[in-house]
This record gives structure tokens, C-alpha cells and sequence, in this order.
DNA sequence: GTGGTCTAGACCACG
DNA sequence: GTGGTCTAGACCACT
């Protein structure tokens, strides 16, 4: 469903929020679908049922998952807005795939481009500003 | 000097290290060149001196920067080995920008992008294996 | 019939519960009136006929419905006791339309007047005692 | 500092919840204030640590508090355009008690006065769109 | 059997 | 010592 790495520093949570939002927007989570149970994504993903609820309420409060009691959690109609058109999405990860592909040659980490990224992410935004 | 995200959920002493490891990397800092003082890196920064102090330790454990006491940190002569070369940093960076302009066009955000790098450096790892 | 709030925290049952007892209270339920099917009132109020039969039940223990199988639900005439004779329920209903607008102009949220209530209450009970 | 009612059927945190924003909109609690460590709050009101900080990042969210590693909890100054001036809050307050002593005169209960308050705001609303 | 609340208690990041 | 994350596990509301 999602995979989290449990070394990167950055709390569990935050990657299965993450891994799903992400998931809703590529369209692997369509809207009116249900997802795994609190219990049973847990065990998927091996984290704690709380560490899971806690997700589900933090991706229902943005409006994303409608969580219901007795019956379970389903993606909302209105997350619709949020998945991505193939056509935005596609040259970004044939990008993507081409960068990590260099970064991999030049013996950069992940965790390494994750911050290129970051820094020029904030160049970027402060030179538009 | 580095910027950091207060509210990303990566533990700051990561943020710090990996930032000053990257900017090793991109020819930024260079070898023989000194560091800001424990306290002035803090107060740039604004985080606890403890913290600074913890983060040039690793990197010193790590080969990267040699603490001399009573004159400062440096960035050691090994650490010319990580420096990646302009012909491999460039296109790298060119690329993350073209990425970092769609996404932001697509409406992603920062760690949404990088989620989505993530998957796709491990689904490349794992074919690839 | 009685208006529920999902999100207030308050479980339904206990909603359902204090709302038909408010409606006797205010006579709008009078002694020997018929109460909807628990179906009908499950489709009504939009829970599931457990919830309701369970809420039927509890005020039948309390005296104040009668279940007779096969004909319906009913208010006992021992609830007349419990009705407020207008002179009583009109005044409050009175003053609390009042603090409502005022509330409401002063940019409170129901939850916060109820919150508030409760504290003058509790002042008013340990000052009495 | 909050008194909660194990009894009621709402959940504790929303309890403390709204304790917290109405003490501030009351005033009792000022922009820059701190309130107490998580520890010594769920000591005080007799519940777990994780349900205070449940609360305090909740009300962190909604930008009354903020929450800083290390040092503390205070009220944001922010907060401030939600304290209800004297003018304000001292009619409710005052209407609120004759309510109060003329329910007690009727015989209602405390959450019999809730739900006639919730009916009457609701009636309200729908009128006034 | 689903989600929701709560507890007890461990370990971590930060000041 | 402060807040933050996470686990294990109990009990409840609801379908």
C-alpha cells in the first residue's frame, strides 16, 4: 500500500499521509473507494492501529477520506480535485525517473537529492516572490 | 547558510547535517574552508547550540569537517572525494528545476514531489536488483 | 422529529435520548402520543434501528415511554409529571433565545455557550452548597 | 484550570478543548501566557499525557496556541481577536445565570438546558437563512 | 467487525 | 524537563 522507511527521521505518520495523499493524486485511490481498515493497514504497513487513526483523521479533517464508523474509510468525492490529469503528471515522473538516474551515476543518497530538491524548491519560490 | 523547515517532521539536526553535507557536495563549501562558530551557526540558524554541536560532531565522525579547537571547523581536504564534479552537479540541477517548475504548475507540494521521488528512486532500486 | 450533530461528540444514542425527553419536557410529546417505528425513526434521524431500539428501551425504563409489542411506542401518562407547564418552560426559552443572540453577535459557537453554561451551572451548584 | 465531566458522554478532549478556547475568550487566559506542561495538566484534570497534547496540538492547528520543543505551551497572540470584550461576554454571563435559576426552579438537569439551547440555536439558524 | 477514545509507558528531539 | 512519536491494549459507539 505504502512503504515507509523507518530510518529517514521523518515520523511514520507523515509518510503514510504522504504515501497516501500521494496515492489519491496519481489516481491509484480513486474517489468513493475504500481503503484497508484501520487494522488491516496497519498490518500491512506495520505501524500501530493508532499511528494509522491518527492518519485517516488527519486526511478526513483536510478533506480527502470520510472516515465511517461501523462501516470504514472510503476516498471522498470531493478528493476528485485533487488527482492529478496523466498528462501533469506523467513528464514529472519521466523527469523524475531521468534525475534519479543521474544522481545515482554522481553517488548522490536519497536522502541527499531529497534535499537538492528542497534548497532549490526555496530558491525558486523566494525568487518568484 | 542552510535553511531549515521547522514544521517537515524531520528531526532539525538532520536537516542541518544533510545541508551541510549537500552544500560539500555542490563545491559550496570547500575544502580547508571554515565553518560558523557553534554559536553563531545556532543563532543563524536559530537552534540550541547542543544541537550544532551534535551535528559538526557527526559530520567530524563522518570525515567531512575537522574540529581544531581553539580555531574553529573546517572542512577537511578528504572531503574533496564528495564533491561532485560541475558536469554532474549541473544537469542534475537543471533537471530538478524543470521538475520543480511542473509540480508546482500541477499543484503538488514540496513533500508531495519528494514523496513521489522516493517511490520512484525505490521502484528503480528494486528493478534494477 | 430530533436533530442530531455528527460531529459534536456526543454519541447519538445519548442525542436521540435527551432529545425526545426535551420534546415531552416542552409538551410537544404529550401522554399517550405515538412515537415513529423504530424503523421510521431510524430512517428519520439516519442511524440504524439498533441504536434507536436501544434509546426506546432506556426511556422506557425510565418511565417514560411504553413499548407494546405490536402496536408501537407510546408516552406514559406517568410523563406528564415531567412535562414543564408553560409558564415554567416559556421564560427560559425566552432568556435563551436572548444569550443566543447575543452569542451569536459576540462570534460564540454553540459549543462554546454550551461550555460556558455548564461552567455557570457548576459555579452556581458549589456556591449554593 | 478545566473541570470535566466524566459522565456526560463527550469525550474528555473535547471537553478540555473547549475549556481551553473558552477560558481565553473569557480572558483568563492572555495572548503570551503559558499554560501548563502537558504532564502537569493531565495530572490536574486527571487524565492521560496524550490526551492534553491531543488537545494542544488541536488547538495549535487552529492557531490559539503554540506549542514549542523544549520550553513550553502559550497562548499565541493571535488569540487575541478571539477574547470576548467585557461588554460582550458580562450580559451573556449575566442572562445566562437567570436561565440557570429558572431551569433549577423547573427541575431540568443540566443536559436537558444543553439540548433545549442546541434546539433553540438550530431553530435560530434556520430562520435567520 | 468498523472507527473512536483513552490509558500506560517507552524512547526521541530539543533547550 | 519540555513537547513529539509510537506501541500495546482496553473499552465504547455504531452498522
Amino acid at each position: 500500500m505504502v512503504q515507509l522507511d523507518r530510518y529517514s527521521g521523518v515520523p511514520v505518520y507523515l509518510q503514510l499521509e504522504e504515501g497516501i495523499r500521494l496515492r489519491i493524486q496519481r489516481g491509484e485511490l480513486t474517489p468513493g473507494q475504500s481503503l484497508p481498515t484501520v487494522r488491516r493497514m496497519a498490518d500491512e504497513v506495520g505501524v500501530n492501529p493508532n499511528t494509522v487513526a491518527r492518519v485517516y483523521r488527519e486526511l478526513q479533517r483536510e478533506g480527502l477520506l470520510r472516515l465511517e464508523r461501523g462501516l470504514g474509510t472510503f476516498v471522498t468525492e470531493s478528493a476528485a480535485e485533487r488527482v492529478l490529469a496523466p498528462e501533469e503528471i506523467e513528464p514529472i515522473e519521466k523527469l523524475c525517473r531521468e534525475v534519479i538516474a543521474l544522481s545515482r551515476r554522481a553517488g548522490m543518497a536519497l536522502a541527499e537529492l531529497g534535499r537538492l530538491l528542497e534548497a532549490l524548491w526555496k530558491e525558486d519560490r523566494d525568487e518568484s516572490s
